[in-house]
DNA sequence: TGATGTAGTGCATACGAATACATGATTTCG
DNA sequence: CGAAATCATGTATTCGTATGCACTACATCA
């Protein structure tokens, strides 16, 4: 009689255990508990009873069933490109604030900027395990994002304005201007004349739009950029100390300043440099983006350009929620960011 | 007609819709769609008009539905004390890993090292979302968990040996041994003889082996430790630069050599000092532990203890998958793995 | 050739909670 | 004081899938 099946998981007790202790029926129950969100009345002494059954029983509702029923998880996922990349860290921490007040769990996904990952994680979408997602997509495309948006039923919310899909909502750093800007105050207030670029493959998106910023403010103040001084990345620290390298290999002179496209490979870029006994800025100064804490630590310190990317992550998930709430708002709505310059010392 | 609600959802095709399309039951779907589970045979003929019914209706499983009905969601959580902390990386990406050989999804969280956020995350667990978790407990108690575990009927497996509980599973770096060899390693090879140590709170887990390990080794080669040399931090870069700070204000003269928790505090630690005037090793070396990217990027590069943590995230996961394919492994199963010194520039 | 398998499929139900609807008890008001 | 309104609760159904069981058709064997 003791001696049951110890090894046996013990099953969780569910609405029916605690009506049955309360003397209830099963909905009761539910209305007990789910008194706030629904109109019913329920009498002082009836409540009493099941929540008494339910702390004796110490029920907890199954979130699974709840789930089929209302056709809600009480989650909302999260893409970004990078888990290792401290500018994302920002953003998730600022989702997850916003959806713990809301009870909302954040499933966190991580694509490493791999096509089929980002792929993977729009199915999991699709089969509507979650009210919704933030990702920041790097290689997939609108139609992609349209097949997907058509098949779940769940709103997406995107970081980065190169996604033109009609009803998807976005949220973006102003980096094209930011880099516009940036380049007028290395020229005007520090005085560089002479550039490099350290940039990602044309079609990642980040790319072209920070890039134009950039060529625009030169091609205004009459610079141009030797075809030598432009190499490409992946965004990481490695990807930055190859950079760096080429840039070597290329040519025995470096230019006077060097813009680099984020802030991880600026840092490979720094330390690739110092290495090879160039001095930071004295010999060739560097300034990334995104003020990421590692900026800090290098030494010299990072000049670079800030996203706010805290103010990102709220934006996202309040947009999303507001989607999620109002499931007939429609359109491509925008929303942006400023960015601004950090001066520290590499620039 | 054909101006339905386009606001209004489209409902997603269950298995209702693809069995009528294809003429058959809905059982028959469900048995072709999970035939490598199941036992059942089904003819070839019915077999393809499932999938071409699955192919044209763009069907994909309802997965709360499936989870309902099996009591399985095909998700394990991992709960990470500081999402910020490049350790924890590369164990989440070794979960994930794992885990996706499973078609596993992987729920992480970030509890910041604060107790309610621990707490909620075990409730969650509780609530049976997941089939699993992992977790890096810094404030939760054997006794916390017992009563989670109790609750849910999910196995739970931890990092860091101070878990005692009878029923779960341990993986855990022997930062104890590890401390005791490198500070005989800081003293025979490295002729340091001096030592501060920059620690956390008593009670937070790492805190008291780590220490223990480097006590043991000073006790035998008979050096004592300054009272005065003792600071506590609270794992974090700023923690570290306020350790650093309590250092100097207790005495002009430092120790030779800081032993430091962990790297992110070795960081904050040599910012701060070389703010202060003093070299690093020169003046004051500095040892961490963790070994994560950033401690190749301060200058000195930083002399630590690494933890093969790629190797700890998989043993977490595959400890954990043991447990969820078979309910009947009982005990405390412990899993080691090795420390190693890395020298580099600061110590 | 009738008893016995076996492959292929449908039927009924269960997982746990939420909700439309029905019902009985109580109050309200003309 | 009787009809209608209101309150409190129960009954029945639903969400979408998996699975035990029943059933048919056909093959197998003695």
């Amino acid at each position: 009689m003791t001696a049951e099946k110890t090894l046996k998981r013990l099953k969780q007790p569910t609405m029916y255990d605690v009506a049955k202790l309360a003397g209830v029926s099963q909905p009761t129950v539910s209305r007990v508990l789910n008194h706030n969100k629904t109109a019913v009345q329920i009498s002082a002494a009836t409540r009493q009873r099941v929540l008494d059954a339910v702390a004796e029983l110490g029920y907890h509702p199954n979130v699974i069933a709840r789930s089929l029923r209302t056709q809600r998880t009480g989650m909302i996922s999260l893409l970004v490109a990078d888990i290792t990349n401290s500018f994302y860290h920002v953003i998730a921490r600022a989702v997850q604030d916003v959806a713990r007040q809301r009870d909302y769990e954040v499933l966190i996904s991580n694509s490493d900027h791999i096509y089929s990952r980002e792929m993977h994680f729009a199915e999991v979408l699709s089969k509507r395990v979650v009210d919704g997602a933030i990702l920041v997509p790097i290689h997939l495309t609108d139609q992609d994002l349209d097949g997907f948006l058509s098949l779940a039923n769940a709103p997406i919310v995107v970081l980065g304005q190169h996604i033109q899909h009609p009803n998807i909502d976005v949220v973006y750093g102003d980096d094209e201007a930011a880099m516009y800007e940036a380049a007028r105050w290395m020229v005007n207030e520090r005085g560089y004349r002479e550039f490099g670029f350290v940039g990602v493959p044309e079609d990642l998106p980040p790319g072209p739009r920070r890039w134009r910023g950039f060529k625009r403010a030169l091609d205004e103040l009459g610079l141009g950029i030797d075809p030598r001084f432009m190499v490409m990345g992946d965004f990481t620290i490695p990807g930055g100390e190859e950079a760096a390298r080429a840039l070597i290999r290329a040519s025995k002179r470096l230019p006077r300043a060097l813009f680099v496209l984020n802030d991880l490979m600026a840092i490979g870029v720094i330390l690739t440099l110092q290495d090879a006994g160039y001095r930071i800025p004295d010999d060739v100064a560097v300034i990334g983006f995104d003020n990421i804490p590692e900026s800090t630590i290098v030494r010299p310190t990072l000049t670079t350009i800030a996203q706010d990317s805290h103010d990102l992550g709220v934006r996202l998930a309040e947009v999303l929620f507001e989607r999620i709430d109002n499931p007939n708002i429609t359109g491509r709505r925008l929303f942006r960011t400023a960015c601004q310059i950090i001066p520290r010392q590499s620039a």
